[in-house]
DNA sequence: AGCACGCCGACT
DNA sequence: GTCGGCGTGCTC
């Protein structure tokens, strides 16, 4: 290297190497910006952000030499570098995913006016002088400041809490009574009290929270780095009192001066639980999520590099704060689907929480009641410690689950409600109870046919059928979202009224059971009926009080709220996501129905659950009738274990899609053949469509599958694959990874 | 990811 | 004859 000190900096492109700056002596007079510095450099035509990320030189996977010429930096940002353990995170998490460096290291500068110093605001406050004369308004307004001791306040404040006009500040400002400062406009977080309201545990909460003390204890006594870290997941079914175990660790780690990070999958549910830790520490602590404001991810960011925030409670992007001393990191609702991130940067929030914290040497808590296989499986093997909380009332509120065989019980032809299913209702219904009745699929029928000519509906822009919705008055693809008017005629012999909706969706349930529980009221429940997500929430709380006896509804109801006075539910198809070849479909299944079924009864009055199958022998439906839940996953993990899938290995798959089906194939195969990294590479297809070759939005898509160990270094091998059989004629090739835990 | 370069269709 | 479509390739 020539020409003066030059740095490698990590830029947002989808690239995975480091670019080189020069970064000369008389921009840099106190040397190059150090590592983990935000810097503005230039790139082609135009600037961006990047992270140092060491001396100039360095590779980071890149095989290209540097031009000998560098361009200089543009300069540095008035922001504090990321720290050191944030950026070993960055970069193994980018390894891990195969995301780019880059790309990775763009999460963590995802705060605005980062390139500005700290914004300031004027303050007056208390001065030496005395004013020179004394009126009832200027003694208000010194009798303000006087209450606020040495600090300040805002004119403008000042003025509305003395109850003045401004221009009596002014006044005062301009004898030397008051002093005109300036201070940062970013209020400080209010000090958060470990004491201030503990929780009463029972005494299997208090042996749970006892552990999970010690586990941020230990972190917290450790060098950062230096076997702190340990991941302990936390069982126990709704109501058995996880949240206040959870709270006990944060509590701890504020005990010993550290940060913790409260992650929650969905934001809508935070602000009822910044109320809650609100009342447990005495003052609200923060929040991160994608609708907070500008200037407080700005005051956020900034608070949690200088360690101000204690306590963040965030949605899966707060994993990439720049926190001083992190000392535990809690993953509420484990399980939680949402925690996958999948586009831009593809990972796992869960995943990637376990491997922050062990960069940072902190602790990391993973609480659900329904735990994910993988977190399931880490506990058995012993990578991670287990917590479990018994529940509360005892075994009398789990509903009793019974099946309805519907080979043998099933309703007539066009029939989704089984005659058991219908007596019980009926039996809710003279009760004055509510009954639920599920079913997981949106619309009015999933398939429609020409009773003429056999033709059915297809999306003309991939492989799915279109899904009648009746409501809106349209046929809808659920795959990739394309709508058009449904016709009155069928489009390819032109028979008119012969078009016949076949299968059930939930509104045609809803019309099935309104027919048949003509006194009921019956209320249907989906994500296309309501007009958004507060509306949504309004409606859910206006039934769930009462504002309905039968509710019909998708997935959306396994989730959140509780219904107080429901005491049956009803699966109306439990096989239906049993058959769909995904790899994760028997675990979805699983967890649907159990958390579904849950719902039915409470405390005093346990209620009861009818499962409508076709195959109640199959291991899934049985686990799910017995309750077993450790059976299940034990089985499962076994059977992924057998075909060698995650957890126990990781997967990638590269992504080929072209405009034509057979350049498409031909160049997925000529990758396949080019010898595959590491372990056999298949043209195994994962996902909803059935054929090797998927369209999706009128594009054709062929997924290749790689599988490698766990440590594998599967970055440099796709690398070199690709390399190999490189896609042409219009073909493009993406990595993606199974956003999974494998660690 | 942006952004420029480059080679084929419908416009003043 | 040009404006502009988006396919391809590069960024220290």
């Amino acid at each position: 290297m020539s020409g003066g000190p030059s740095v490698a900096v990590a830029l947002p492109v989808p690239v995975d190497r480091l670019f080189d700056y020069a970064a000369p002596a008389d921009l840099f007079p106190g040397g190059p910006p150090p590592p983990g510095a935000l810097v503005e450099a230039p790139l082609g035509s135009g600037r961006t952000v990047g992270v140092v990320w060491g001396p100039g030189g360095a590779s980071w996977g890149g095989a290209s030499d540097p031009p000998a010429a560098l361009k200089p930096l543009i300069r540095a940002l008035e922001a504090p570098p990321l720290p050191e353990p944030l950026r070993a995170f960055i970069a193994r998490a980018a390894d891990y995913t195969l995301t780019p460096i880059g790309m990775m290291a763009r999460l963590a500068c995802r705060a605005p006016g980062l390139g500005e110093p700290a914004p300031e605001r004027a303050v007056l406050r208390l001065g030496p002088g005395a004013p020179d004369r004394m009126t009832p308004a200027r003694a208000r307004v010194l009798d303000v400041l006087a209450a606020l001791g040495g600090a300040g306040l805002s004119p403008g404040d000042l003025a509305r809490e003395a109850g003045v006009s401004a221009s009596v500040a002014a006044g005062l400002e301009a004898c030397g009574a008051l002093l005109r400062e300036s201070a940062p406009r970013d209020a400080p977080y209010p000090a958060l009290d470990p004491e201030a309201a503990p929780a009463a545990l029972s005494p299997a909460q208090a042996a749970a929270a006892l552990a999970a003390r010690a586990a941020v204890a230990q972190a917290a006594a450790a060098q950062p780095g230096a076997g702190g870290f340990s991941t302990t997941l936390l069982q126990g079914v709704t109501g058995s009192g996880k949240t206040e175990v959870y709270l006990e660790a944060v509590a701890e780690a504020l005990a010993r001066g550290r940060q913790a990070l409260v992650m929650l999958p969905e934001i809508a549910l935070t602000a009822a639980f910044l109320d809650r830790l609100a009342a447990r520490f005495g003052a609200a602590p923060a929040a991160w999520h994608s609708g907070v404001s500008g200037a407080e991810r700005r005051r956020l960011w900034r608070a949690a590099a200088s360690g101000a925030a204690q306590v963040v409670i965030g949605a899966r992007s707060a994993l990439f704060l720049p926190f001083a001393r992190l000392g535990l990191i809690v993953v509420d609702e484990e399980h939680e689907g949402a925690y996958k991130q999948e586009d831009g940067a593809l990972y796992h929030a869960r995943d990637m929480a376990v491997l922050r914290a062990s960069c940072e040497g902190a602790a990391a808590l993973l609480a659900s009641a329904t735990p994910s296989l993988e977190s399931w499986v880490n506990a058995e093997t012993g990578r991670y410690r287990r917590l479990t909380l018994p529940d509360r009332y005892g075994p009398a509120t789990l509903p009793r689950l019974a099946a309805v065989d519907l080979r043998r019980d099933g309703p007539a032809r066009g029939r989704w409600i089984a005659p058991p299913l219908a007596k019980a209702t009926a039996e809710r219904l003279a009760a004055g109870e509510q009954t639920l009745l599920f079913l997981n699929r949106r619309g009015y029928a999933p398939l429609t046919v020409c009773r003429a000519c056999g033709h059915f509906f297809e999306c003309p822009d991939c492989d799915a059928r279109l899904v009648e919705h009746r409501l809106r008055g349209k046929l809808v693809c659920h795959q990739c979202g394309h709508a058009e008017p449904q016709p009155a005629a069928c489009p390819s012999c032109g028979a008119a009224d012969r078009l016949a909706a076949t299968g059930p969706g939930v509104e045609r349930l809803a019309e099935e059971a309104a027919a048949l529980f003509p006194q009921a009221r019956v209320a249907l429940l989906s994500s296309d009926t309501a007009a958004g997500p507060a509306a949504l929430r309004a409606q859910i709380e206006e039934i769930a009080g009462g504002g309905a006896d039968v509710i019909i509804g998708t997935q959306l109801v396994a989730k959140g709220h509780n219904f107080p006075l429901l005491t049956l539910v009803g699966v109306i198809d439990a096989d239906l996501g049993l058959a769909n070849g995904d790899l994760r479909a028997a675990e979805r299944t699983f967890q649907l129905i159990r958390q579904v079924s849950g719902r039915a009864g409470r405390a005093e009055r346990p209620g009861l659950a009818l499962i409508q199958t076709a195959a109640p022998e199959h291991p899934v439906i049985r686990a799910i009738l017995a309750g077993d839940e450790e059976g299940f996953l034990r089985r499962e993990a076994a059977e992924r274990q057998a075909a060698g899938s995650p957890p126990f290995g990781r997967m990638a798959a590269a992504i080929l899609s072209g405009p034509d089906e057979a350049k498409t194939w031909e160049a997925a195969r000529a990758l396949a053949r080019a010898g595959g990294p590491l372990e056999a590479v298949g043209a195994r297809l994962f996902g909803p469509a059935p054929a090797p070759v998927a369209r999706i939005r009128g594009r054709f898509r062929v997924r290749l599958l790689v599988k490698a160990p766990r440590t594998a270094p599967l970055q440099p091998a796709l690398r070199a694959w690709i390399a190999a059989a490189p896609p042409r004629g219009g073909v493009r090739l993406a990595v993606d990874v199974d956003p999974q835990s494998f660690l």
